[in-house]
DNA sequence: CGTCAGCACTCACTAGAGTGGAGTGCCAGA
DNA sequence: TCTGGCACTCCACTCTAGTGAGTGCTGACG
C-alpha cells in the first residue's frame, strides 16, 4: 500500500485554549473530522451544498444539528468548508478535500465487479503494447467514470537493438529501428536509382553496426564510408532518419481515455472546453503528471498542481513500476468532487497489474 | 474540384401556377434562394434566429421586408426554414442547410493565412506517418475550428514485405513485421530457454519465407518443420503472433483532433457529452465516414447520416487519394451551423496536400 | 463547559404579473 | 407583384412576493 499523502507535519498536540484555536492542519478533533468527512462524502454524491441536518446521522456524529452547525462554522473558519452564500449548506474547499483524502483509512479496495473487470481485461490483453495502453485508459475511465491518462514508458535511454532497411519498391525504403525495450521506430527514406536489395542489405548492416547498443538520440551523425558510393548515400539517408527519429523520441506517449466524462462532470460548458483543451496538449499533460509525482503527491486537488484551467479538477496519479523501475504513469482526472476512494483503488490495482503485464512483455 | 452534392434531379422547370406550388427540391426562384442563403449565412455567424429585416440588404434581395417575410413564409412551408416560435426570426432546417451547401458556387478557397499555414505544415512534416496524420488532424481543427478526423490508409490488403525476430534478452523476442505500404506491426513473444541468436535468425528466415508476399491476415497457420525442435517452437510462436496481429489489423487507424471545439460549438452540455462519446468509439466514427462517402456525399447534415446523437452536427468528408487510389479519409465535425465554405475549402486543400505527401512517402 | 431546542433571519429559487421590442401575418393600395 | 401600414404574438426581461432550506445566536440544562 502506498502512503496517500506527503504532508503530515504532526504539530504539537496539546494547544487547546479556552477560545477558538485555529487548527492549522490535520489535527481536528474526532467529531469535526467525522463531520468534515460526512460533508465531503455527501457532497461527492449529490453535488449539492450540505446542511447540518444531513450530517447528524453520519457515523461519529451523534450530536444535534445545532452542535453540528457550530462545528461547521469552526470548520469554515479554518478553511475546510465554504458557504456559496449565507443560509446555504456547506461545500468542501480544496483543503477540505485534502483532509478527506489524507485521512482515508485503509484504502477501500475495488468492488468485486471492478476486480473482475480488471482481471478479465489483463487476461485478454495481448498484441502491441501501445494498443494495450490505449485500452487500459478506456478501462480506467470505465471503472472510475473519470478521464484516464496513461503514459507509456520513456524510450529515451533505450539502446538500439536492431536496424533494418526494408525496400518498399519505387525507390523508397523503410528504416526500421528496434530498441532494447521493445519499442519500434520507423521512417521512410528515398533511395538513389541504383540501390538494389544488396545495397540495402549492406547499408543496413553497416548502419546497424554503427548504431547498435547506442541510445537513438546519441547515434553518431557520420558513419565510416564503405567504398561504394551508392551504399554511402543510402547510409547517410538512414543515419539522418535515425537522427530525426531520435529528436522526436524524447516525449513519452500519452493515451487519454474517456474524455467525454469531463462533460458529464461539469455543467459549465466553458469549464469543459478549457479542460479538454488542456487534455489535447500531450506535453502539458505528461509534464503535469510528472510534476505531481515529483512533489511526492498521489492526489493533486484544485490548485495544488499549477495548471490554472484545471482548478476545479483533481488528479490522481500512480506510478507504474516494472521490477521496481518506474516505467510509466497512470492518471485520473475528475472534478474536485470526484470519488477519491474509488479512483485511488482503481489506480492502484490497475497500475499494479499493468506493471506486471509490462514486465512480462519487456523484461 | 469535386462535385459537392449528389442530389440534383433537375425537375421540370416550368410548373409555376398562380398559387402556392410546393417547390419540392432545389428549384427555388432566385430571390428565394438569395433569401435562404442570406438567412443561413447570417445564422451561421450569429446563431440567432434571423428576421426579415436582417435580410433585406443581402445581395440578390432588393425588396422590402414585407416581401421578404412572405417569401420566408413560403420557405418555411417548403421546409427550408423554421421558426422557434411565432414572432421570432427563422432558423434553417437541415433541408435549408442542404440547399445552401448544394448551391455554394465556386467553393471559395482558403484565406491566405490558412494557405500559408497548410504549406508550412506540409513543408515541415516528416517522421513517422502516424505522427503526421495525428498532426494533420490538429491542423485541420485549427483551420476550421471544428473537430477533425483523419483516417489512415487501410493495411488490410498490404502484403508482408519483411519479418524479423529481434531478441530482447530475458527469453523474449520481438516479432517485427513490415508491410508493403510501409506499416509496421510488432508483438513480443516468449522464447524457450535454449533459443539463442542463431535459432532466432533461422526461425526468422523461415517464417519470413513463409509469410512474404501474403497479406498479414492470410498467413498460413502452420509453417513447415525445420528439423530443429527449438526453431520449430519459436516459429510456431511467431506465426501465432502474426495471426493475432492480422486479426487486429482490419481496422483503420483514426486520429481525432480538436475535440474541445465541440464544447465551444454547443451550449447544452449533454450534447457535448454525447458527441464526445461517439468520438471515442473509433469503429463507429470510421464506419460513419465510410458510409457517408459510400452514399456519394461530401457533406452530411443533421440526420442525413444515421447516427442519432450527432443529429445537431454536420460532417464534411473528403477522400484522400494517392495516385488515384483511395488511401484514407479526412472528416470535419461541427454543429449544423458550421462554416461550410471554410470547412470544404480546408478539407479540399489539406486532403490534396496530404495525398501528395503520402504519395511521396509510400509509393 | 459542552450540548441542545427554539427562534429570528437570510437568501436562492420559483411563480406570476407587467412591459418593451423584435418579428410576424395580413391587407389595401400603387 | 410589391409595398407600407397596422394589429398581433410572444419571448426576454424585470419586479414582486412567497417559500423553504439553512444558518447564527441565545438561554437553559445536565
Amino acid at each position: 500500500m502506498h502512503e496517500l499523502s506527503l504532508v503530515s507535519p504532526m504539530p504539537t498536540v496539546d494547544d487547546r485554549r479556552h477560545e477558538h484555536t485555529p487548527q492549522t492542519d490535520a489535527d481536528l478533533d474526532s467529531r469535526k473530522a467525522a463531520i468534515l468527512t460526512a460533508v465531503v462524502t455527501e457532497y461527492i454524491g449529490t453535488a449539492q451544498p450540505v446542511g447540518s441536518q444531513h450530517v447528524v446521522d453520519a457515523p461519529g456524529v451523534s450530536v444535534s444539528s445545532a452542535t453540528v452547525r457550530s462545528d461547521m462554522a469552526a470548520l469554515e473558519r479554518d478553511g475546510f468548508l465554504v458557504q456559496p452564500h449565507t443560509s446555504a449548506g456547506r461545500i468542501p474547499t480544496d483543503k477540505g478535500y485534502r483532509f478527506f483524502v489524507d485521512h482515508l483509512g485503509a484504502t477501500s479496495s475495488l468492488d468485486p465487479g471492478g476486480r473482475q473487470q480488471v482481471r478479465q481485461f489483463f487476461d485478454h490483453a495481448h498484441g502491441e503494447i501501445e494498443l494495450m495502453l490505449e485500452r487500459t485508459s478506456g478501462l480506467l475511465a470505465d471503472l472510475t467514470d473519470c478521464t484516464a491518462m496513461v503514459v507509456g514508458p520513456s524510450h529515451e535511454s533505450a539502446v538500439v537493438r536492431s536496424v533494418q532497411l526494408v525496400g518498399l519498391g519505387h525507390r523508397l525504403c523503410l528504416v526500421v529501428v528496434v530498441l532494447a525495450d521493445g519499442a519500434v521506430r520507423k521512417q521512410t527514406v528515398e533511395l538513389p536509382d541504383d540501390a538494389d536489395d544488396s545495397v540495402l542489405a549492406e547499408a543496413g548492416a553497416r548502419v546497424a553496426a554503427h548504431a547498435l547498443g547506442v541510445p537513438l538520440a546519441q547515434v553518431g551523425a557520420t558513419v565510416p564510408p564503405s567504398g561504394n558510393p551508392t551504399v554511402d548515400i543510402v547510409m547517410a539517408s538512414a543515419v539522418s532518419a535515425l537522427h530525426s527519429l531520435g529528436e522526436a523520441d524524447g516525449a513519452e506517449q500519452l493515451f487519454v481515455g474517456g474524455s467525454s466524462r469531463m462533460a458529464a462532470a461539469f455543467d459549465a460548458v466553458d469549464t469543459v472546453r478549457s479542460v479538454l483543451t488542456i487534455l489535447e496538449q500531450q506535453l502539458v499533460v505528461v509534464s503535469l503528471l510528472r510534476d505531481i509525482l515529483d512533489t511526492g503527491l498521489t492526489v493533486a486537488i484544485g490548485t495544488e498542481h499549477g495548471v490554472e484551467p484545471l482548478a476545479s479538477c483533481a488528479i490522481v496519479v500512480m506510478p507504474v513500476s516494472v521490477d521496481g523501475v518506474e516505467a510509466g504513469t497512470i492518471g485520473l482526472l475528475g472534478p474536485t468532487r470526484m470519488n477519491y476512494p474509488l479512483a485511488l483503488a482503481a489506480a492502484t490495482v490497475v497500475g499494479h497489474r499493468l506493471g506486471e503485464r509490462l514486465g512480462e512483455a519487456t523484461r
